[in-house]
RNA sequence: GCCGGAGUGGCGGAACGGAAGACGCAGAGGACUUAAAAUCCUUUGGCCGUACGGCCGUGCGGGUUCGAAUCCCGCCUCCGGCACCA
């Protein structure tokens, strides 16, 4: 009893301290070592850990030590978003104030992420809410101002004329707001934007760079948001009133198809045109219920497409005609020129929207020997074919033609090549308190007046309130908006706008590499040093806008000279989300599992069962877990069951980390048995181990020599699992299958191989379940961390078979099989092969076509 | 609708174009125990057969190949992402 049980929580808390105490995870600059920088996704402090975050710290702990083992000095550091509004809406909710929020939310995850065993410098750790930090992210502000990337344009926002304050997409449901129910309206307001669509072709070309470091699908999903598109730019007149409108179109080849013209409902040239007309009060009417929903795009996705003619028309400018001009919920202002030109005929949603409104649809691309009849079309031609009815172009192939009437259209000065981008410029404003206060000032007599380097930060006021309804709480502080301005003296107002959080976000891997400077937003030196980041690791949900913003920042940073490299993250991992069985019931939607009375386990889900409050049937579903769907797995009592050890383990076992995770109790019951199989095994070995230097003999029997081979053979494919991929799951069945021969020839190993089998084991399982490795190498005798013993090499001669067993097919289907040397001739093997009986046997008095010898695989008789 | 990813035993999943189902879970049988839990051993894709063994089998249908879970074409289903992109 005693010593030889595995006590986790006494062994995981012992070899916490000890790691502190050793500095292993402090990273130096003199340190002689190669750099490695490996980094998580930093999370926001909400203080509670969850399975998310397992996942995702554990993989990164994982290749934090792997790297260590293979002798880099790793810089592994942790830190917190800590600006947004849950801080905020629990200081109206409760009155605390979101510091005082904050702090205590950082301290409880510290201490849960520690228990964990992830390993990080803490001595680097940042948060983004406290004032050496936001100090630089106005000083970037003011630095993107200087060079006219940060400006203000009017835009749209969710607004909520009850609670007097903006919405995120997100607390609009069904166009309400989600607190008080009231109708959200569509308000433009004066805002804050980084000018990020004048990197939309880098953003675009740097992909280039990323292709051997990221994951494919992410750099697709990149590519598809920044959404280059090539087209011409068009210019159409208003036939009553001149005035001009430009429109964005990728099928210039269309033109003379040209049925209509549609606005987008926030255009300004809408209410300039109808005002004081007959059309003023229908259209104005249309326009208004159009914007009465959120701006979410996935609302606008998903709403009904209609419109309104505005009872103007506008002149094609091809061919003179005049075609009537709308305004349609389909047209976006924040796309092209926020006005698109209508071919029925040869584009679907046109189509559809001119069938629903009569508007006439007119062919001018058809399809080899075959006529299209506006009448009877079922839906739009939007394939290739011949140009009709196109003026110079008829007769032409469109796809051929594109080129040619781009160049005719500007030397006609109609429109002009254009090449048009989905990305926008980022709009960094937040009428919210918990955020970095945008350091500039208005003065009446002087205008926009950023607010001088010297007086950064423009620190958070205290004398706040925070109340429900009353708008934007840093606008309630009189001691913060009224001020000076700095270049007359005169009494001025500051912006009481706060940034986005990512801007936070888009430059907290640069401070960890110098977090304690206080002139500057980092020294050169260090980031010279440390950066890029060498492995970010984080959850796919950021694919596009905190890794485009990161990248964006980055070259801003790189052109204003501040970084020599203009692109952050050179491998990035995105880890699967963590799932598990969710339970719905009619009436009381999602109820926790020990809600779910009778029915039958099937696998991890309960079928058949019912509802413990109503009776009625409950079904199952596998999801990821979260709150709403009350399936969340508590990592803290996980740890408190098995320790932290198991749960590392189990996040890591089952399926590749990039895939879903599914969170079961039978599966970490597995994992557990393992680490405790483990820990027996060698815990009862330990009297028959040899002597720490005691070589391996050369003499040594099948038996040693077979477990020396495997042991061998291990290091290599544990090595090149994580190197291929951080295929951990594999990693861990090869040592399983190691373990699992040692067991069965226990007490006949030779006593130095059994040492060098386990000390190999415990070396390539170390990165995963940190504690237990440790304590059991203590146990072996050695006095080191394990953490600094290097990952073992695995020695090709120990590694090679001495027979091996090939396949032999006929026809594709394996008869017998052949026991030989590896490195037996082609030519023998053929003959062996076809001298084999069973192989006899299957060829009978069918003829030999063809006999395919793939030496060390298998060999293949063709016959007929 | 568009884009991306995935479909393999009862389950999670293995498998450079070369032995399908590694490793683990669950199940069955057994050992230990007064008993249970824990642990250990055996067994486990389906069908036929007493057996040696044979046949079938990686979502469906074709194709390439001596050989396909893997490559190509066409479909189906599920998951994820999305901003009607003119």
């Amino acid at each position: 009893m005693g010593r030889d049980e595995y006590q986790f929580a006494e062994i995981e808390k012992k070899w916490q301290a000890r790691w502190e105490e050793l500095r292993l995870f402090e990273a130096r600059e003199e340190d002689p070592r190669p750099k490695c920088y490996v980094l998580c996704m930093y999370p926001y402090p909400s203080g509670v850990l969850h399975m998310g975050h397992v996942i995702n710290y554990t993989i990164g702990d994982v290749i934090v030590r792997y790297k260590l083992l293979r002798g880099f000095k790793v810089l592994s550091p942790m830190g917190w978003d800590s600006f947004g509004l849950p801080a905020e809406n629990a200081a109206i909710r409760t009155g605390v104030h979101p510091h005082e929020f904050t702090e205590r939310n950082i301290a409880r995850m510290t201490t849960q992420m520690t228990r964990a065993g992830w390993g990080y410098d803490w001595d680097r750790e940042v948060a983004t809410s406290h004032p050496d930090y936001y100090r630089w992210t106005q000083w970037f502000f003011l630095k993107f101002l200087e060079k006219g990337l940060a400006f203000k344009k009017k835009a749209p926002v969710n607004w909520c004329p009850s609670c007097q304050t903006v919405l995120a997409n997100e607390q609009v449901k069904e166009g309400c707001c989600e607190r008080c129910g009231t109708q959200v309206e569509q308000k433009d307001m004066d805002q804050w934007f980084f000018k990020m669509s004048a990197y939309a072709q880098r953003l675009l070309d740097n992909h280039a760079k990323l292709e051997a470091g990221w994951p494919e699908s992410v750099i697709k999903l990149q590519k598809e948001w920044i959404g280059r598109s090539e087209g011409a730019r068009i210019f159409f007149k208003v036939a009553e009133t001149g005035d001009e409108i430009p429109v964005f179109t990728t099928r210039p080849d269309t033109l003379w198809g040209v049925t209509f013209l549609s606005l987008a409902p926030e255009h300004p040239l809408v209410e300039k045109l109808v005002r004081g007309t007959e059309h003023e009060a229908r259209v104005m009417e249309a326009v208004r219920e159009m914007r009465a929903a959120g701006t979410s795009e996935k609302e606008l996705a998903e709403r009904e497409k209609v419109g309104v003619f505005t009872g103007f028309h506008v002149i094609n400018p091809v061919n003179g005609e005049q075609v009537p001009l709308w305004v349609a919920n389909f047209a976006l202002m924040t796309y092209g020129t926020g006005a698109v030109m209508s071919v029925p005929a040869h584009d679907q949603r046109d189509f559809e929207f001119a069938r629903k409104y009569d508007i006439p649809i007119r062919v001018v691309i058809e399809p080899e020997g075959q006529e299209l009849d506006p009448d009877t079309m079922e839906e739009a031609y939007t394939e290739p074919g011949t140009m009709t009815a196109s003026g110079p172009f008829t007769g032409r192939k469109n796809t051929e033609a594109m080129r040619d009437i781009i160049a005719w259209l500007s030397e006609h000065r109609l429109g002009e090549a254009e090449i048009n981008y989905k990305l926008r410029d980022w709009l960094i404003s937040r009428q919210r308190y918990w955020g970095a206060p945008i350091p500039v000032v208005y003065c009446d007599t002087c205008g926009i007046v950023p607010v001088p380097e010297e007086d950064l930060p423009v620190l958070l006021p205290t004398d706040v309130q925070f109340v429900e309804g009353a708008g934007n709480p840093l606008a309630t502080s009189a001691s913060f908006v009224n001020t000076t301005c700095p270049k007359c003296g005169g009494p001025a107002r500051r912006e009481t706008d706060t940034m986005d959080t990512f801007v936070d976000s888009s430059w907290y891997f640069l401070r960890y590499c110098d977090p304690h400077n206080g002139d500057r937003c980092f020294g050169d030196e260090a980031v010279r040093h440390w950066m890029p980041v060498d492995q970010y690791i984080g959850g796919i949900e950021h694919a596009t806008m905190h890794l485009i913003y990161a990248r964006f920042f980055t070259m801003v940073l790189h052109d204003l000279g501040l970084v020599d490299f203009d692109e952050p993250f050179t491998r990035l991992f995105c880890q699967g989300m963590v799932c598990k069985t969710a339970y719905y019931c009619q009436t009381h939607k999602y109820i926790p599992e020990d809600q779910v009375t009778g029915g039958h386990r099937e696998g991890d889900a309960i079928v058949g069962g019912t509802c413990a409050l109503c009776g009625g049937p409950v079904t199952s579903e596998m999801t990821k877990i979260s709150k709403s769907k009350l399936n969340i797995v508590d990592p803290d009592a996980m740890m408190d069951r098995f320790g932290a050890d198991t749960v590392r383990l189990y996040m890591l076992s089952d399926a590749p980390p990039d895939r879903m995770q599914i969170w079961s109790e039978n599966g970490i019951n597995g994992a557990w048995r393992t680490v405790n199989r483990l820990w027996s095994l060698v815990v009862s070995n330990l009297g028959a181990l040899s002597a720490m230097d005691e070589q391996v003999p050369g003499d040594l029997d099948d038996t040693g020599r077979e477990i020396r081979r495997r042991t061998h053979q291990a290091i290599t494919k544990v090595t090149s699992a994580i190197e291929g991929g951080f295929q951990f799951n594999t990693a861990i069945a090869r040592c399983n299958e190691l373990l699992n021969l040692v067991r069965s020839s226990e007490g006949r190993i030779h006593p130095a191989v059994l040492r060098e089998t386990l000390e190999t084991v415990l070396k390539i399982v170390s990165p995963i379940i940190p504690h237990m490795a440790e304590e059991l190498w203590e146990r072996m005798g050695h006095r080191e961390s394990i953490f600094t013993s290097g990952w073992p090499e695995a020695d090709p001669a120990v590694a090679a078979e001495e027979q091996i067993e090939i396949p032999v097919q006929v026809n594709g289907k394996v008869r017998s099989r052949l026991h030989v040397a590896p490195d037996v001739a082609r030519e023998e093997l053929e003959r062996m092969a076809l001298a084999d009986e069973r192989v006899q046997r299957f060829i009978g008095d069918k003829r030999v076509v063809k006999v395919i010898v793939v030496p060390g695989r298998l060999i293949n008789v063709a016959v007929k």
